[in-house]
DNA sequence: CATTAATATGCACTTAGTTGAATATACGAA
DNA sequence: TTCGTATATTCAACTAAGTGCATATTAATG
């Protein structure tokens, strides 16, 4: 009857998102969260809020250390690095099947319910919609061209990162394409 | 110095989520789980659980109001709808501004760190979840057919259902483009 | 010389989401 | 007749995620 307590299946993605970027250079809490404004940024977003309250469980795991640095001037830095047993979890999870990610956008339910407001507003709202795309897209492209030039000389890391940004590219190519079906689809109703 | 109370700036979206799907039409929590897993269930995702605790919410706001519907066998059934408060409530959030959806994306977060596991293993991830967007891009597709093969002969709500199922089409078309691209990819290191 | 920006970390609080039930009825299959 | 499935709702406890505010130092800006 009484259900063993089970393993942990759960994904706990932010923790792994700051293994992630720890394992390829070992850093402070503040430089995770500008990283998390920056590539990795594509998909996993944090504040520097969570990413503090998660190191301080990864350390009291024993997944991570610290090593405190003095600094002329600015507060101690604490730079963070992986240890064999994080690392050891880190593969581990990235060897488990991952699902589809959900998918909550709520643009699309404001186009929905698009009846509900003035076909203008509606227009407008994708015209911005495009617009935003269209400058992240632009963001992908420039490091493509600096970083990406040819991808077959990158070294190995590189290379992996480079799938990525693909896909940030082909995203938000998509995005646009949809936008300009979309406002025609609109204009051409009566 | 004490800052007052602000009116509520938040987005609760599973509220407006709700409230969109009973606009359309009034319905129990238990359509709205259902519907959670088909249409609206594209762009937003919800458990039985939190949306009966978000309905209960709604209603004490006085929202929606509640019909209970006695039934031959089954349980009672509460048939929510929207009221006139719920209504200006609603279109007032579709006239704000919408931020572009967070990704949050485990499978690239994995694809990021692929260089640490056998390049096997990222091939067939990349593989099966081709296979997994392969099957949702069908869904869509016979939706289609079977509902939209004449769109300007669609009734209005239809036509904005119309559009955010074009998204869906395109979204699943952008995924398995780009797995294509990343096993060619893959498959030309060495 | 006051203000702002950048570096660096943290607590308290709130909302969102998950887990795991319990409760109740009815229908069809084994 | 019992088992599984579908309908239909609710409770309680928990974990994860996110917001707001606080603190401290130094460099650069006006």
């Amino acid at each position: 009857m009484s259900t063993p307590n089970q393993t942990n299946l759960k994904p706990m993605s932010l923790a792994y998102a700051i293994l992630v970027s720890l394992i390829s250079e070992p850093k402070s809490g503040y430089d995770l969260a500008k990283q998390f404004d920056g590539t990795v940024g594509f998909f996993w977003q944090a504040t520097h809020q969570q990413i503090y309250r998660e190191l301080t469980k990864l350390e009291q795991q024993n997944w991570i250390v610290a090593e405190a640095i003095a600094q002329e001037g600015r507060p101690d830095k604490k730079i963070f690095s992986v240890n064999d047993l994080g690392l050891s979890h880190l593969k581990a999870w990235l060897l488990q099947s991952s699902d589809v990610a959900t998918v909550k956008d709520e643009f699309l339910l404001k186009i929905y319910a698009g009846y509900l407001i003035p076909e203008e507003a509606i227009a407008q709202k994708i015209k911005d919609h495009q617009q935003l795309h269209q400058k992240q897209l632009e963001i992908y492209e420039a490091i493509e061209r600096n970083f990406f030039s040819s991808p077959q000389d990158c070294p190995k890391e590189s290379r992996f990162a480079y799938l990525t940004l693909r896909r940030g590219i082909n995203f938000e190519k998509g995005w646009i394409d949809w936008c300009e079906e979309a406002l025609q689809l609109l204009a051409n109703w009566d």
